[in-house]
DNA sequence: AAAAATAAAAATGTATACAAAAAAATAATC
DNA sequence: GATTATTTTTTTGTATACATTTTTATTTTT
C-alpha cells in the first residue's frame, strides 16, 4: 500500500501520468498490477492530500501545477514553520544541530535532482521541528512540504539558488547555535519565502 | 459515502464511539449497515483529516481530546485566516458583509448546541474567506475548521462568552465596512486566540 | 440541421469471498 | 511462577463479481 502511493506520486510528479485528463481505475488496476480496491484506497489518499483533484461526478485527475497553489503552499509553510521553529528554539541541542550540518553537507552534492533535494532539504527542516514537541504543527508542516514536492518534478531557476539556499541553511544553524532566535526565524521566514518566490515566478513564465 | 462520513464524524464528536479503543471495521459495517469496503474509505479520509488515529500495525482508534492539538490547531487558524482575510479585504462587498451579518444573527439564538454555533461560526468566516479567491489557502483553513469541531461535542467555557464572540464579530464586521484593513485582521487574531486559549483552558482543567 | 430524448457503454461504488498478517490464547520451557 | 514459543483466532488487505451511476453514442423530434 505504501509502496503503491509512492509509486503514484512518482508518477505524477514525473509527469508518467497525464495532468488534467481523467485516471481510470481499471487502467491504474493493469498498470501497477493490483485491483482495484487498493487502488482506490490509495486514490482517496491522494485526493485529500491534493495530488489528485476531483473530474466531474466520477473519477479523478492529476491537477496542473499553479502558481497559486505554489504561492499559498509556501506562504503557509513559512508562517506555520516560522511559528514550529519558535517551540523548538529553546530544546534545540549541539546533537540536533550537528545531524542538520551533516544534511546540509549532503546538499552539497552536484548531481542531486530537484526533487533528491527536496527530500534532504526536508530531512534539515524536520530535524530543526522534530524537538519542538508539537505533534499536530509538526503534521501539517510535513504535509505542506510533501505536498510542494508536487512542483519539484523539473529543474527550475538559476543554478546559483543552491548555494545560495545552502548558504542560508548555514546561516540559520549559525544563528541557532548562538541562541539568536528572533534573528533565525526571520531568517528562515525569508528562506522559504524566497524559494517560494522563485518557483512562483517560473511557473508564471512557463504557463 | 458522504453520509457515512458525516455519521461517523457526528458518532466521534459526541463520544458515541469510545475514545482510546480500537474500532472494529466489522462492527463498524455491522453498525452502518453497510459493507466493510466504504467503511474502509470512510477510515481512510477520517485518518487524513485526524479524526482517527493508528492504533498499532492494525486498526484505528477514536483519539483523546488533547489540549496541546487544540493549542495548535487554534494557532494554525490565527495564522492563516489573518493571512487570508488580508486577501479578502479588497474584494469585500456590501453583499458579503450583509450575509455575514445574517449569519451573525442566527448565533443569536439562545438554544444551539456548541456543534451547531461552531458551523455557524464558520459560516461566517468562510463568508468573508470565500472572496478570497485563494483556493489552496481556504481549504486548508476550512480543514482546519473541520478539525475543531471534534472539540466541539460539550458546552465548556463561560457562558458570557457567546455574547463576546458575538460583538467581536460584529466590531469585525464594522471594521471591514469602514476598510480598516489592518485593525480587522487584528481583531480577527485576537477572537481566534482567545477562543483558542479558552478551550485549552478548559481542557487543561478536566483532563 | 440542431436540440432533446432515449438507449448503450463504461466507470464507479458496494458486497461477498478468500489470503495474508496481526493479536490473543494456549502450551512448553526455564 | 514467569517467560518464551507455538497454535488458534481474529482482523485487516485484496481479488472477483455485481449493482448503480455516469458518460457517451444513437435515435427521435422539432
Amino acid at each position: 500500500m505504501l509502496e503503491l502511493l509512492d509509486q503514484l506520486k512518482a508518477d505524477i510528479i514525473n509527469g508518467r501520468l497525464d495532468r488534467g485528463c481523467p485516471l481510470r481505475q481499471q487502467e491504474l488496476s493493469k498498470r501497477y498490477g493490483v485491483s482495484r480496491i487498493p487502488i482506490r484506497d490509495a486514490i482517496s489518499v491522494l485526493r485529500n492530500q491534493g495530488w489528485l483533484v476531483a473530474h466531474g461526478k466520477a473519477g479523478v485527475m492529476v491537477p496542473e501545477l499553479n502558481w497559486k497553489e505554489a504561492e499559498d503552499l509556501y506562504q503557509m509553510r513559512s508562517l506555520l514553520e516560522c511559528q514550529l521553529l519558535g517551540y523548538s528554539f529553546p530544546n534545540i541541542t549541539y546533537e540536533s544541530l550537528g545531524k542538520a550540518r551533516d544534511i546540509n553537507l549532503r546538499l552539497n552534492a552536484c548531481d542531486l535532482s530537484m526533487l533528491e533535494r527536496g527530500r534532504l532539504n526536508w530531512e534539515l527542516h524536520a530535524t530543526l521541528y522534530e524537538v519542538a514537541n508539537r505533534p499536530t504543527l509538526f503534521n501539517m508542516v510535513a504535509i505542506l512540504n510533501e505536498q510542494v514536492r508536487r512542483y519539484m518534478g523539473f529543474q527550475y531557476g538559476p543554478l546559483q539558488y543552491r548555494n545560495t539556499s545552502q548558504n542560508e541553511h548555514e546561516e540559520l544553524l549559525d544563528l541557532l547555535a548562538q541562541g539568536q532566535s528572533d534573528q533565525a526565524i526571520k531568517l528562515l521566514r525569508q528562506h522559504i519565502e524566497v524559494a517560494g518566490q522563485q518557483l512562483v515566478e517560473y511557473l508564471k513564465a512557463t504557463s
